[in-house]
Order: structure tokens, then C-alpha cells, then sequence
DNA sequence: ATATGGTAACCTGTATACAGATAGAGCCAT
DNA sequence: ATGGCTCTATCTGTATACAGGTTACCATAT
């Protein structure tokens, strides 16, 4: 069974990522239990979690989505850039037959241009068949909670689908080397897959009119 | 004025770090409510934020302090070994005279041997104040974090003061460069002096018994 | 027109109360 | 004696209630 918290916080997070509840917009425990229909306390413990993740901001007056800076997002992939590739070296001796079946399964999904939000879903998923298998939870909890950040900036910033065809790409050179079982090269092209990410959205961020509030 | 829920969760932090609540200990809402002379919610909130630490466990049925391994040693080291030398080369650069003050007042502190709680909280601000120049919230954020949890394994299983010596030579070393202002040379030292740590706590993990539950 | 003070609406932190879930002790059958 | 079952202690999740604190607005004074 799932508690109404894990509901409330499922919930809201979808909102808050795909840009339906915009950054600044304020989220009190009491409208978020009433249109949730549940007492405040689960709305709380819901609000507690999204702060947790940094995808709300717990003022001392009522809780806010959180805002987006190039600042931020500077930092965000910095950190994927050092993680990513680290949990790529130890997990790819690891990864078999099963992990590359699955992962050309999900190139394939994703190539057949699905929604934004199910072509985010793909692309993770594909990249977790990896990481999961270098048996590190906590980097992986890390790993998954820095997507997600930054993906928020994708969903609220940019339309993806411009450059579906180059991550497409990328994606099969890094199942490629995989399949090959070099450890360093798949570390390498997922730094650079990252990073290509990283400039593509500052491009478009930096030809916005100003960091929303 | 301090909420009830940060009392009680400061307090909480302090006893699992220092090893006075042990590995496994059950953490139920209401005992903890009840010694502290609060209701169940505060107790909660403050649980909650020690799982979100990775301090406490939140399992089903009650909430436990988490235990220790070897396995999240190394995880947590190659993740300290992987963002704080990223930090620092961002951190170096901005570093002035007042902060190379402050961290030869720290370094005098380290060296007059004081308590293990002392000598590891002087340690803890002496990296920080390199790292606060960075302007990186959430690397900081994070390194704090890794940062408490190794701390808990040097409190738990190792008594500390065979090694100051070297820590405290390893400091100078760090500080020097810093003063020399060369970011990449400050990185490595970082790198190596995490490093050296880790080693230092596997020997005597591995002399131990078992690894405590 | 601008500054000031008071008030109402709203929000959070915390306490208390209740229902459903879980673990462990003891009992029964084999 | 042992395996399984039931019962009770305890625990959590959630609802509701109350006591401050904060914000914003409006009326009033300058």
C-alpha cells in the first residue's frame, strides 16, 4: 500500500518538474492538504521530501518552488560530470546480455519519438541499466536525484526534440562501447554525453529573457 | 528561536555520530518523544532528517541508526575523492588573506591536541573555509554530508590521535599551496589527503571483529 | 502623496487522539 | 520438542485542534 504522503509527494514532483507548478509559486501545507484532500501532516511530510530533493525551497513563512539559475544548473552538471563517469567505470564490467538486450529496447523507444516526458523516462531508465550495476546505492540515489534536477530544466526551458537525433546517437556509441566492455571509453563518452547536454541547454537558457522567479 | 524539531534532531545527529546510540539501535517516534519532552511529531520531522542524512534507517516498522560497512566506506570515500578536489579548484582561486588566517588559527588548534570531537570539528572548518569559496551551495551541501558520515566511522571504530601527525603535516602541505595559489596542485593534495584517510580507516576496519550491526 | 499603525487572513509548529499495521510472546496441536 | 497460530504490546500514519508568528492591506495621520 502507499501512504498518502508517498502519494502527495509523487504527485507534486511531476508538477513541480514538468513546469505545471512554475518556480516562486507558493505551496502551503494547507492548500496542498485540501486539494489533495488529506490532513496537513502528509502534505508536510510531502513538502519535507520535495525540499530534501531541492526541488522546493522551505521558507520560514510557507515552502516555494524552487527557482532555476544558470548558477545552479552550472553546479548541478558539474556534479553529474565528476559522478556519472566515476559510477560508469565501476558499473560497466559488470553490465551482461540482460542490461544491453534492455538498453537497445529503450534506444529503440526512444527513437520512435515518444512524448518529452516518456523520452526523459526512457533516457534515464536506459542510463540506470548501467549504473545499477556498479552496486553503489548511495551514488545511484545521488545520480538519480541530479537527473531529475536537471531534467527540470529541460521540461521548463527547452524543447527537446531538436536534439533527440544527436542524444540518439550518442547513446548508441555508449551501448556500443559497452557492448565492447571498456570501461574508460563508456566513462568517457558519458562525461561528454553530459557535457554536450550542458552547453545545448545554456545556448538556449542564455537566449531567454531573464531567469524566471 | 530554535524549533523543537531542529533541538531534537541536533542532539539525535550528535548521539549516532559519537557512537553513543549504536548501529542498530531502535528509534521509535514516541521514545524519542518521550525523552525529549516533545510530541511525536517533532520526533518524527527530526527522524526524517537523519534518514535524509543517511544517519538513521527509516524502516517499516520503527526507525533504526544505520549501520556500518566496508561497502559504504568506499563508496562514500570515492564519492568525497570525486567532488572535493572538484570544489577546491574552484574554491582556490578565491581564497584570501582572511580565510589563510583563519586557517592557521585552526591548523595552531588541530595541533594543541584537543578532544577527538575538537580536533575533527577545527578539521571540518578548516576544509570549509576553502570550499565556501567555491560559491557552490549544493557541492558544499553534499560534502558536508559525506563528510559527517566518514566522520562517524573515525569515531566508531578508530581512535584518531595515532594519525595526527600526519593530518596535521598533510594540512600544512594544503595550506602552503594554497598560499601559492595553484588551484590544481590544491586539488591533488585534497585528493591525497582523502585518500590517505581512507586507506587508514580500512586497515583497522579490516582488523576488526565483525562489522557492527 | 507618503508614512504609520492596527487588524484580519493566513501559515506554521506542535500537541493530542484514533485507527490500522507489525513483531514477538505464549499457547496449541502434532 | 517443534512448528504454526493467535493475541497483545507497540508502533506508525493520519486527522484534528490550538497557539503563536508573518504578511498584507487598509485606514488614518502628516
Amino acid at each position: 500500500m502507499e501512504s498518502a504522503a508517498a502519494r502527495v509527494t509523487g504527485s507534486l514532483r511531476q508538477r513541480v518538474l514538468t513546469g505545471e507548478l512554475k518556480p516562486g509559486e507558493p505551496l502551503s501545507q494547507s492548500r496542498v492538504a485540501a486539494e489533495y484532500g488529506v490532513s496537513r501532516i502528509p502534505a508536510r511530510d510531502a513538502l519535507q521530501t520535495l525540499a530534501a530533493e531541492g526541488l522546493v525551497d522551505l521558507g520560514a513563512f510557507t515552502a516555494v518552488v524552487r527557482g532555476t539559475s544558470i548558477a545552479e544548473l552550472q553546479e548541478l552538471y558539474e556534479l553529474r560530470e565528476a559522478i556519472e563517469p566515476l559510477v560508469t567505470r565501476i558499473a560497466v564490467p559488470n553490465v551482461g546480455r540482460a542490461e544491453v538486450a534492455m538498453m537497445t529496447a529503450l534506444l529503440d523507444e526512444m527513437v520512435s519519438h515518444p512524448s518529452a516526458i516518456d523520452w526523459l523516462g526512457a533516457n534515464a531508465r536506459f542510463h540506470a541499466l548501467i549504473y545499477t550495476r556498479a552496486d553503489r546505492t548511495r551514488m545511484i540515489e545521488l545520480t538519480t536525484q541530479l537527473r531529475r534536477l536537471t531534467d527540470r530544466y529541460l521540461y521548463l526551458h527547452v524543447d527537446i526534440f531538436g536534439e533527440t537525433g544527436r542524444l540518439n546517437l550518442e547513446h548508441r556509441r555508449i551501448l556500443e562501447a559497452v557492448e565492447t566492455g571498456d570501461p574508460a571509453e563508456v566513462a568517457e563518452l558519458t562525461r561528454l554525453h553530459i557535457a554536450a547536454s550542458h552547453d545545448f541547454l545554456l545556448r538556449h537558457l542564455l537566449r531567454e529573457p531573464a531567469p524566471r522567479r
